[in-house]
RNA sequence: GCCGGAGUAGCUCAGUCGGUAGAGCAACUGAUUCGUAAUCAGUAGGUCGGGUGUUCGAUUCACCUCUCCGGCACCA
């Protein structure tokens, strides 16, 4: 006889085993119309299910996020419902919920299109309003793989044979439609209210490039209309923040046939650069690295040497001159041991930390060109340090300290920390594996920063850490990592002659702050939604007038800034002061000067910020502090606010 | 690289069921000197991504190719 206790310490009882539906309508009829499924010890179960025993049970709907996962995951059973239906001759394969939505990979050679979609989302549309119940049936597995596979889908009976021996197999089925599927499920697809197909691409099966390319129809699903509306309009605000869209508006960069993969930087968009070089520079001197400059295209042999050519060669572009083959660079690291190989390197010379602002190009394939965020030819903030085993810790603890005080400064507070550790294929001996993640774990640890570990994703010559920040929208963007190399300091013959007069080879750490600044800067636009703040800002101020008249002192005023270092211009337009303030806002700098008859007269300015703010009249120093503070403030600015 | 979509004026986009194209903004010229998000009028602007083919005729149809967009795979 169960005895039920719900979330608010109630219980109740029964003298017959209930399903979780019954037990909803016991509480009310509100509860039973609104459940999607239930939670029973922590397992997530079908309204359906019978409860024969006592146990603490609590009703799912689409209020949790359970419910709304649930929701579309039996959004994506009804498409595959729908798309069964129209096109009988597509095999099912998986359909997982994902963030925001869910999607379903069919087998369909010919391919879906756009049109297609409408169709599907139609029917889908349809088998809600019949309102179909949804069953949950047990099958034994040979019989579950005799079904499908007489169904033709070979595709659901290759997953049961990867089922574990001992995994129970369940069914759904929804009127015609039956699919394999741990669930729960909601009980009838009238629960299914606000969903929308949003695109159709291809997906390998499994994931392999090998395997069949499955044709993939993305969706997104929410408890209700508003929701979804809500949902779509902040996919617009994403848009309206795409980097690519601002650097067209706002004059950054541009990107042409003639350079795939390869970006052509615009005054603006180049200003933003060089300050964030000039910045990093600055950090880096502060912080005793070296920085030097190597070629930008090295003979093969060194290729060889360090065994990239071996691994990366077709990703590498190639230049071919008086008989000799040679390589663009695709990275820096290589070089540097040149560097440090120039002379006899003792061991007083360690930590020995070089950096450069390296220009390296990879041939990336075509399919994965994006803005600045993946690039052909793009810009490290690279470093390497070489130094003693026993000096790791404390350069990656330093670098780490670094590291969150440059993010600090760019207004990226959210930092996601990865420990990868040996991989199966490795150089080195288990003996330096351990003391090199031991030094990174510890690193880590010191600071008391929370990290993810990831067993066997570090790279073959070494354990590593990535750094990843969240922006303003949610998304992640892995950046700086610090990587342990134990393998091309030997390989490039990199040695030191050590306390005891023997000569040693040196572990070298390849670190980079912001990783690409290509891509950083990309980041940082959609961050700000190009509305930089004043520290990065292409033009910090624009002094207009409003006629003729006031042209004289609008030059001195400028002139005044741009002694001072900031980035000022004039706009001396015949336009009425309006549509100027209308054209520099759109272009988001940070302040605009009014001069008119008043402010000559007293020497002043008007100031009005991008965000539409008067701050009223002040003295050319009083702004010039002003923005002086403001640029102090980095990305702590308090402008927007 | 793979699947799907797209490429028309500087930008955003319309259009042509095969008869060499149009709007708004921007640009240019003129008028206007106007105090906080668009002053008015006029002018000019395009081998419709590139190539080949079909056709009397191709921006439109077919094929090839490049680039971009959305995914997948990849990312030293």
């Amino acid at each position: 006889m169960p005895v039920v206790s719900l979330p608010d310490g109630s219980q109740r009882q029964y003298d017959h085993p209930v399903s979780i539906h019954e037990v909803a309508e016991d509480i009310g009829p509100g509860l039973a119309k609104a459940a999607l499924a239930g939670r029973i010890d922590g397992r997530l179960l079908d309204t359906s299910y019978i409860i024969d025993d006592d146990c603490e049970l609590a009703i799912v709907t689409e209020r949790d996020e359970e419910g709304l996962e649930i929701i579309r995951h039996s959004t994506a059973h009804l498409l595959a419902q729908a798309v069964k239906q129209l096109y009988p001759q597509a095999q099912v394969t998986i359909g997982p919920v994902i963030e925001d939505g869910f999607y379903y990979d069919f087998s369909y050679p010919q391919g879906f299109t756009p049109e297609d979609l409408t169709k599907i989302e139609q029917r889908m549309k349809e088998l809600v309003k019949e309102n179909i119940p949804i069953v949950r049936k047990v099958m034994a597995r040979e019989e579950a793989i005799r079904f499908f596979e007489k169904m033709g889908e070979r595709y659901k009976a290759e997953i049961i044979r990867d089922l574990p021996a001992d995994e129970v197999i369940s069914v759904y089925e929804q009127g015609d439609f039956i699919d394999l599927c741990r669930g729960p499920h909601v009980p009838s697809t009238g629960k299914l209210k606000a969903f929308k197909l949003m695109k159709l691409a291809g997906a390998y099966w499994r994931g392999d490039a090998r395997n069949e390319m499955l044709q993939r129809i993305y969706g997104t699903a929410w408890p209700d209309k508003k929701a979804l509306k809500a949902y779509l309009r902040r996919l617009e605000e994403a848009e309206k923040r795409d980097h690519r869209r601002l650097a067209k508006q706002l004059d950054l960069f541009h990107l042409q046939e003639e350079a795939p993969g390869m970006i052509f930087w615009h005054d603006k968009g180049w200003t933003i650069y060089r300050i964030v070089e000039n910045y990093i520079r600055n950090i880096l001197q502060q912080n005793d690295y070296q920085e030097v400059r190597t070629p930008q295209i090295v003979d093969r042999s060194l290729w060889e040497k360090s065994g990239h050519w071996d691994k990366f060669g077709d990703d590498m572009f190639t230049v071919e001159a008086e008989n000799r083959d040679y390589a663009v660079k695709p990275m820096n690291c290589p070089c540097h041991v040149q560097i440090f190989n120039q002379g006899l390197r003792s061991y007083r010379d360690l930590p020995l930390r070089m950096a450069e602002f390296g220009c390296c190009h990879r041939n990336e394939p075509s399919g994965t060109l994006h803005g600045l965020m993946r690039l052909r030819g793009f810009t490290q903030d690279d470093a390497h340090i070489f130094c003693a085993e026993d000096q790791i810790q404390d350069e990656v603890s330093a670098f780490i300290d670094l590291l969150y005080q440059v993010y600090a400064d760019f207004g990226f507070e959210d930092i996601i920390i990865k420990l990868s550790t040996r991989p199966e294929n490795r150089v080195g001996s288990d003996e330096i594996w351990d003391k090199a993640e031991h030094a990174l774990e510890k690193a880590l640890n010191s600071k008391g920063l929370a990290w993810d570990l990831q067993p066997g994703e570090g790279a073959f010559y070494g354990p590593k850490i990535e750094f990843s920040l969240r922006d303003c929208l949610d998304r992640v963007w892995q950046c700086g990592t610090i990587q342990v190399d134990f393998s091309m300091p030997g390989r490039l013959g990199a040695q030191f002659v050590a306390e005891d007069g023997t000569r040693q080879t040196p572990v070298m750490l390849h670190r980079a702050i912001l990783g690409s600044l290509e891509r950083f800067i990309g980041i940082l636009i959609e961050h700000y939604a190009g509305a930089m703040p004043p520290w990065l800002a292409p033009v910090q101020a624009v002094v207009l007038n409003i006629t003729d008249a006031q042209a004289g002192y609008v030059e001195e005023v400028a002139e005044a800034l741009k002694k001072q270092g900031f980035r000022a211009k004039t706009d001396l337009r015949n336009e009425k002061i309006g549509f100027k303030i209308r054209e520099h806002t759109l272009q988001r700098v940070p302040y605009l000067l009014v001069i008119g008859d008043r402010e000559v007269a007293d020497r002043t300015v008007a100031v009005r910020t991008r965000a539409g703010k008067d701050l009223g009249c002040m003295s050319l120093e009083g702004f010039a502090d002003l923005l002086r503070a403001e640029v102090a403030l980095r990305g702590r600015s308090a402008l927007e606010e």
